[in-house]
DNA sequence: TTTACAGAGGGAACTGAGTGCCATACGTTG
DNA sequence: CAACGTATGGCACTCAGTTCCCTCTGTAAA
């Protein structure tokens, strides 16, 4: 019921457009009482994105069984990767629904909701996971914020190529550049993984080459 | 007039709470007519926000008018600085306005939209300085995903406060984060610039000093 | 078979946001 | 005075979303 309600809303959006379709007309479809509609759905705009519910389930449930061991930006990462496959699972689907948000300012607007509870879940991960280190809720939410951004910026250039190529790829490489950008300024590290400690150098390309020995020597030097 | 219904709509909101209030109140309580209202603003929601449009309109400016000269980190960080200010300027009715629309989904969303179209509008200005840089737009999108999100970070925790504390000081940190972590990993330089460059060298802590400098000596060789 | 009950769906009527249309009032310019 | 552009008020309409109540169907107990 929910599908075939689903199903209706869609094909009229798309024929008619968002703002044309009412209510009425998507029940009339369905075959269904106008009451059933939002029995289903709590607003217009929620038949449009049936599967991200339980999506966000699904990511709570995956983030929740991670192992400790893992870096916390690659279970993000991973996590991620959920929505896209999501995406990825009916490629003609979300390429027409990508299109139609785009130009529904209201879809646009509720599709930005939908993103942030997915951003505020991984950020209470990370802000679980970096409890205690320095300035932990604010790298999470930052953290969040860029690995939502990337994985918008990979998912949404496979959706404007019309869902043709490789959409785990796409995304698999903006989320390489925030897991090396996070993995080059890790936080204070926990007690025990000093092993894993990296030291960044950042140096003027024409610095003489004794200068630069220098800051490495110091770098390294214990403290 | 504007201010007049957006003074009267506020007061009813903290009130009545945001859906308890019809524009027939506000319209009453200002002394005009229901009319008017939707000329002022094009829905309940705006008259909470009245000042972020012209914002935004100060923000597209002040990057407009920025010199290329400066880091473009530095020149969106300091964009985002714009709207803390028009927060800071009135911290009662900022701090209000924030427990107000923390209650309300519908408020939440609608300043989802806002702090969306303040992003875009950074990632603009960050996409057109790094045109042409590897990855320049993904860049563009992440940086400007984390400014924005280190700016709320510190904004809310300025307004949770309830206005108290120094406001720039909140957020002057939470973007010295973010521009730290983008100036150790800069994009690919632009042509004529080459003075400038600098290399970035990570590395275990524990790695042998011979192994170290070879990667120093390779990064640092012209090609 | 009848009764009691629960849960899904249907439907009428209501509230209230947002829009379109027209009338009115005011100020400006000829 | 007349013509005109602009700001405002008021009325009626559409439609999303809600409330309340009804019917139908399947199920389990008497």
């Amino acid at each position: 019921m929910r599908e075939v309600l689903a199903d209706a809303a869609f094909q009229l959006y798309l024929e008619r457009g968002f703002e044309r379709t009412t209510v009425d007309d998507i029940v009339a479809r369905a075959g269904v009482g106008r009451r059933s509609f939002f029995r289903y759905f709590p607003s217009k705009e929620d038949a449009v994105f049936p599967d991200h519910e339980s999506c966000l389930a699904d990511m709570t449930a995956f983030l929740d069984a991670a192992s400790d061991e893992r870096d916390a930006i690659d279970v993000v990462c991973d996590g991620a990767r959920l929505v896209l496959r999501l995406y990825a699972a009916d490629p003609q689907f979300s390429v027409q629904r990508y299109r139609l948000t785009r130009e529904v300012p209201g879809l646009r607007t509720y599709e930005l909701s939908v993103v942030r509870r997915y951003e505020r879940t991984l950020a209470g991960y990370l802000r679980q996971r970096w409890n205690g280190a320095e300035n932990g809720a604010l790298r999470a939410e930052v953290a969040a914020a860029s690995v939502v951004a990337a994985h918008n910026n990979g998912l949404r250039s496979w959706l404007r190529s019309g869902g043709e190529g490789d959409a785990e790829a796409a995304v698999d490489q903006a989320l390489d550049l925030v897991r090396t950008m996070w993995a080059a300024a890790p936080q204070s590290p926990a007690p025990g993984a000093e092993d894993d400690e990296v030291v960044v150098m950042v140096a003027p390309k024409g610095a003489p080459m004794w200068r630069v020995i220098q800051r490495v020597e110091s770098a390294l030097r214990d403290d």
